[in-house]
DNA sequence: CGACTTTGACCTGCGC
DNA sequence: GCGCAGGTCAAAGTCG
């Protein structure tokens, strides 16, 4: 379900006004937020050519919307064409104030999106959380794209997805790379651009520093190159966990603000979500044991939904100036110990079933795990600053330590590392 | 052994 | 048409 489709990339994701490089005001501009319904679930043809575009974001089950409320919470800064789905969405609601102080900061923090697809590091230079409005987009903002685990789970309070919902009359091809179908597109590919908190400049880790939030797909890295202009390079990746799988992101830091995390979904998964331990292997790696996605990563259906990364930019992470190490390790060790793969409050259970079966039982026996001591849950019902996450030892629920941010795909991404070709 | 990361080279889009 | 910059490939090396 990325739930943009094949639409122009322009229309996919629009943005108003904000420039690019230059950091936006503070005052979120009234592009922020879809003044166009959002039909969610979603549906219809805006799907980006991803036959599973109908099912619902996994993550998306694992939120009700009550919760996003108040997880989402105050902060936000909404403008003024807000519609109430939105703002109720994003807590813009005064009420939704009883969210934590650090709820607010997390949303401070967020991202905009710029107007333009292909300047997604220079779209998070201001503090505020942007919305693409899905102009043209008969669909508007899809659910699911709101509730990406990059939003939800990953980037919860931490990113904000935006993504736009277009169809327009170009359509987009999703081919193989070198398929000149799709590479001729670079500027009207449709796109989506997650821009989230990352944990840290990559100054503590000078050579593999990029620290890139994990999501329920496998990726793989496949290039990294500087970009002009900015002084961190950025990184491919596609999914692996479908060898035809076409979808991939991008993810650099932004040029303007070091600790926002520029992630650029491109294409869209043509596979469910992977079910398979096997097909989050790749993950494990670059994001050790971290993959275990919050608990909001947990598929709730009882039928594995294809998903659209577009929204999960990213599971949890730990940061990396946070002792992600100790954490990940300690994850690990669990995993290995049998405590629990993905403990960490991360409920993700890939393996449950690897032909999607899981069964309803068990799979609403994990929700109640979920509801009752689910991180995230209590994220959601609680607001941040108050919960355990499963596997943080009941250390206060810090967003950002809900977050179980990858070692940068481990030890890629190492700024400065590559200059290929350049 | 399989999957991932790294990295130089190559290809292609896009602006001038 | 040319050159730049971005995007991808693929070989080599690494890791669990």
């Amino acid at each position: 379900m990325e739930n943009y489709n094949q639409g122009d990339l322009a229309d996919v994701v629009r943005a108003g006004g904000v420039g690019t490089t230059e950091p936006a005001p503070a005052p979120a501009p009234d592009w922020l937020f879809s003044t166009n319904p959002i039909p969610y679930p979603s549906g219809g043809d805006d799907r980006f050519g991803d036959p599973f575009s109908d099912t619902r974001d996994p993550l998306l089950h694992e939120i009700d919307m009550a919760g996003l409320e108040s997880f989402i919470g105050a902060n936000s800064t909404t403008t003024t064409a807000t519609p109430p789905e939105v703002r109720t969405f994003f807590g813009v609601e005064d009420d939704t104030a009883t969210t934590t102080t650090k709820n607010k900061d997390v949303f401070s923090r967020m991202l905009q999106i710029s107007p333009d697809a292909q300047l997604p590091a220079s779209t998070c230079d201001a503090p505020t959380v942007a919305v693409t409005s899905a102009i043209g987009s008969p669909g508007g903002i899809k659910g699911s794209s709101f509730l990406s685990s990059d939003v939800i789970s990953g980037g919860s309070s931490r990113g904000c997805l935006l993504d736009t919902t277009t169809t327009t009359s170009h359509g987009i091809q999703i081919s193989s790379p070198r398929n000149p179908g799709a590479t001729k597109r670079r500027k009207s590919q449709a796109k989506k651009v997650v821009c989230i908190p990352a944990p840290a400049p990559a100054s503590s880790r000078p050579s593999s520093g990029e620290v890139v939030p994990s999501d329920l797909w496998a990726w793989r890295k496949y290039g990294q190159k500087p970009i002009k202009g900015s002084p961190y390079p950025r990184g491919y990746y596609r999914c692996s966990s479908s060898k035809g799988c076409s979808a991939r992101k991008q993810v650099e830091r932004s040029r303007t603000d070091p600790n926002m995390l520029v992630i650029t979904y491109t294409s869209d998964h043509n596979h469910p979500w992977p079910t398979q331990r096997n097909a989050l292997a790749g993950s494990t790696r670059s994001q050790p044991s971290k993959i275990n996605p919050s608990p909001i990563n947990r598929p709730k259906s009882p039928t594995p939904q294809p998903h659209t990364p577009s929204n999960a930019s990213s599971a949890p992470s730990i940061s990396e100036e946070d002792g992600k190490e100790e954490k990940l390790e300690h994850a690990d060790k669990k995993m290995e110990a049998g405590e629990g793969e993905f403990s960490e409050g991360i409920p993700y259970r890939p393996a449950l079933n690897d032909s999607d079966g899981m069964s309803e039982d068990l799979l609403f026996a994990d929700l109640e795990e979920i509801e009752a001591g689910d991180p995230m849950n209590l994220l959601l019902t609680q607001g941040f600053g108050g919960g355990g996450d499963g596997g943080k030892e009941g250390k206060p629920l810090d967003p950002f330590d809900l977050y179980d941010w990858t070692v940068g795909n481990s030890s890629s991404f190492g700024e400065g590392k590559r200059s290929p070709g350049l």
